[in-house]
DNA sequence: CACGGTATGTCAGAATGCTGACATGGGTCA
DNA sequence: TGACCCATGTCAGCATTCTGACATACCGTG
């Protein structure tokens, strides 16, 4: 089938690009969490809370990309199935630190390994310092978009 | 609010940014397309037209990175609405070609003015040779991605 | 020509995430 | 100290997208 036509430019635009690799990355971390049973956001907050111990469920939400109310669902049921706990009370305010359980870390495990075969897959054909440049012009663009907004 | 610690090593992570970019991006096209009635998926489609008219549903569903299902249902609407045409048959087989009307092209000019700005504030801290090696980079990470999969 | 394989458009149901709203706790500044 | 503002956790309703399924149309091979 025809997919792509001759040159058009959307191929020259980098926000175009971005969402297609991101969209590729996505799709092809949900390929390899599935076998695992798990989904990208349940693995997302799995790894912030083990690189990050003691998130609350709002800076896990933020570190995930979705909302409170999102992460609040996926945290009940994380800690429905014993991968996560949370005091039943707030040792301060009304923050609920998270942590993994021995069982989240074990599952966590698995779905590390996954993750990073495909990240590497991802960077197979990038030197180590393009791959220094690509962190450097991505955190700048993110920086540009972060200014307060509206002009 | 505490929101960055001390060094966590998910900043050196390419996935991540990414996927932090991509958001950052997507959040910022939402809030200048809001005051035009317009979302992102949206003007995703109107611009592809804009740039292949004829697309088919599929087509434009691949290209905006949803499903066939997902364009069917915006391309319905659209067309309810005045921005796009389909003739009610199919000129060959069952595909049918899309195209902007006058009114579709109206809507989307002030759209993509929008977008312009959102992509230049994002490319703002970059010089040109920064955002050649950006885009040739994304387009590798792509390919090394879209290989087949299943090693 | 008949055939399986693939792609398309479309309908319906299910899942996921988001928006809106509320009560509560902490910090700041007068 | 009291008032205000902001952030948090959580509940409920809504919207959007996805998964599953079906009939149809092309394209290659035998």
């Amino acid at each position: 089938m025809g997919q792509d036509g001759a040159g058009i430019n959307l191929e020259t635009s980098l926000g175009y690009l971005l969402k297609e690799a991101s969209s590729v990355l996505r799709t092809a971390m949900e390929e390899v969490l599935r076998p695992l049973g798990m989904t990208v956001t349940h693995y997302s907050c799995l790894e912030l809370l083990a690189q990050r111990p003691g998130l609350s469920n709002s800076e896990l939400a933020r570190g995930a990309f979705v909302t409170r109310q999102s992460m609040n669902v996926l945290l009940q049921a994380l800690e429905r199935d014993g991968y996560v706990t949370r005091p039943a009370q707030a040792p301060v305010g009304k923050v609920l630190p998270t942590r993994l359980t021995p069982k989240g870390r074990r599952n966590l495990e698995k779905a590390t390994a996954a993750v990073r075969s495909v990240e590497l897959r991802m960077l197979a054909g990038l030197t180590d310092s393009e791959q220094a440049e690509a962190l450097r012009i991505l955190k700048a663009m993110i920086h540009g978009l972060t200014r307060i907004d509206q002009c």
